[in-house]
DNA sequence: ATCCGCATTAAACAAACGTTTGATTGCTTT
DNA sequence: AAAGCAATCAAACGTTTGTTTAATGCGGAT
C-alpha cells in the first residue's frame, strides 16, 4: 500500500464524496474528515473550495482526453483511407469505460461526477470543453464526418451530441443500474461497452430523415 | 394577466431559479424574493425546502407522463398489429419537446431541471420513476420490444436507456446549444425534434452486434 | 360586533458554512 | 546548534443557511 500525499488524499476524497452525494452536499469539513487531514489544509493546498473542484475535474479530464486523442492518432496513422466509423467511436467511448473500470483512475466515480458537472452547467467545465479539449472534440467530429459520407455536417453534430449524452447518462447511472441487473460488475461493464458502441454505430450509420411523414408534430397541450 | 396564488408563485420561482443556476445555489431567501413573498411563507405552504422541491418536480412530471401515456394509448387503440417503432418513439419523445416549447408548462426550464435532478441522483426522483411512473415506462419498453421483433429484451432495455440519456442531456443543453447555432429558437426546436426521433429510430432499428470483431478491449492505462 | 381560521409578516433562532489566523510541528539548509 | 521553510493544527472569524416563533391582517360565519 503506497502512502498518498495530503493533496492526493484530498482530491480522492472530494471525488468520492461528490460521486456519492453530489456537489450540493459537499462541504469542506466532510472532505477533511474523509481525507484524514485538517480543515485548513484544504485551503492551504488549493486556495478555495471552487479551486479544489476545478483541480479535481482537470486531473481526470486530462487523462480522459489524452487517451481519446492517443487512440484517434493511432487510428489515423494506421491507414490512409477514412477510418471505419466503429473504430472512431470506440476510440471515443472506450477510454471512458476504461477509466470507469480502473480504480486507480477513480473508477466509476469520475463518470458520475462528470455527469453531475454537465447537469450543473458548471461554467468551469464548459470553458474547459470549449478551450482545452475543443481541438480533440473537433478532430473526432471531423473523423466521424469522414467516416459517414452520406451525412451532412449538421446531422453529424446532432448525433454526436446525442451519443455523448447517452454515454454520460449511462455512466452516471452505472452503479444503480448494475445493482438491479443479474450480472457481475465485470459482465455488466463489458455488456455496456458493446451495447453502447453498437448503439452509436447504428445511430450514426443510418441515413438522414428515415421517414419524412411529418405534419403530425404536436404543438398544443 | 391572471393573478397567481402565493403557492404557484413560489413553485414557478423555484423552477426558474433551479433552471438558471442549479440546485446547489438555491436558497429559501432567493425564492421568497423572486416570488415576491415572505421567507416564512414557503415553510408555511410546503413544510420544508425538500418538500418544496418534491412538489415542484411532481407538478411537471405528472403532466409529462400523462401526455406520454395518452399518446401511447391513442396509438395502441388505433390499430391491432404492433405499432410502428417511430410512432412509439414519438409518443415518448415529443411530449418532452412540447413541454419545452410551452411557456405555460415551464418551457425549457423544466427539462433542464430534470437533467439536473437525474445527475444529482435525487432519491426522490428515482423513487418516483420506479413507483409512480414505472407502469408508463414498462408499457413503452414493451411497445418498443413488440415493434422491434429481432431484438431481445436486454438490448431493448439498454438502447431505450441510452435514448433517455440523449433526450435528457440534449434538453438540458437546449438553451446553450441554440445560442451557438444560426437558427431561430423555433427552427432549432423543430430540428432537434426530427433529429432526435431519427436518431432513436435508427439506434433501435439496427440489428444486434453489428460487428463482433472484439478482442481489442483495452484494459490498462 | 365578535370570533375564528387562514395567510402573511418581521424578527430571531441555532446550526453549518467557507475562510482566516496564529501557533506548532518536523525536516532541511546553513 | 540555529535558522528557514513548508505543512499541519486547533480555534475562531463573520456569513449564510433552513426553520421557528409570535404577532398581525383579513375575510366570512356566528
Amino acid at each position: 500500500m503506497t502512502v498518498l500525499s495530503t493533496k492526493e488524499r484530498i482530491l480522492n476524497s472530494t471525488e468520492e464524496l461528490v460521486a456519492e452525494s453530489g456537489f450540493c452536499d459537499l462541504t469542506m469539513r466532510q472532505i477533511s474528515t474523509h481525507a484524514n487531514t485538517n480543515l485548513a489544509a484544504i485551503n492551504y493546498h488549493f486556495g478555495s473550495k471552487q479551486s479544489l473542484i476545478n483541480h479535481m475535474l482537470e486531473r481526470r479530464l486530462d487523462t480522459l482526453f489524452e487517451m481519446r486523442l492517443k487512440r484517434l492518432d493511432e487510428l489515423e496513422n494506421g491507414s490512409e483511407q477514412p477510418c471505419l466509423l466503429r473504430q472512431v467511436l470506440k476510440a471515443f467511448i472506450e477510454p471512458a469505460l476504461v477509466i470507469s473500470n480502473d480504480e486507480r483512475m477513480g473508477g466509476q466515480r469520475f463518470m458520475k461526477i462528470l455527469a453531475r458537472a454537465y447537469a450543473e452547467r458548471s461554467d468551469f467545465l464548459h470553458e474547459l470543453l470549449s478551450s482545452r479539449y475543443a481541438n480533440v472534440i473537433k478532430r473526432f467530429a471531423a473523423a466521424i464526418e469522414r467516416a459517414c459520407p452520406p451525412l451532412d455536417e449538421q446531422t453529424v453534430f446532432w448525433r454526436f451530441h446525442f451519443i455523448i449524452g447517452a454515454l454520460t447518462y449511462v455512466m452516471a447511472d452505472f452503479g444503480a443500474a448494475s445493482k438491479t441487473s443479474h450480472m457481475s460488475e465485470q459482465e455488466f461493464f463489458a455488456t455496456c461497452n458493446h451495447q453502447l458502441v453498437d448503439f452509436a454505430e447504428a445511430a450514426l450509420s443510418a441515413p438522414r430523415r428515415l421517414s419524412e411523414c411529418q405534419a403530425d408534430t404536436a404543438s398544443s397541450a
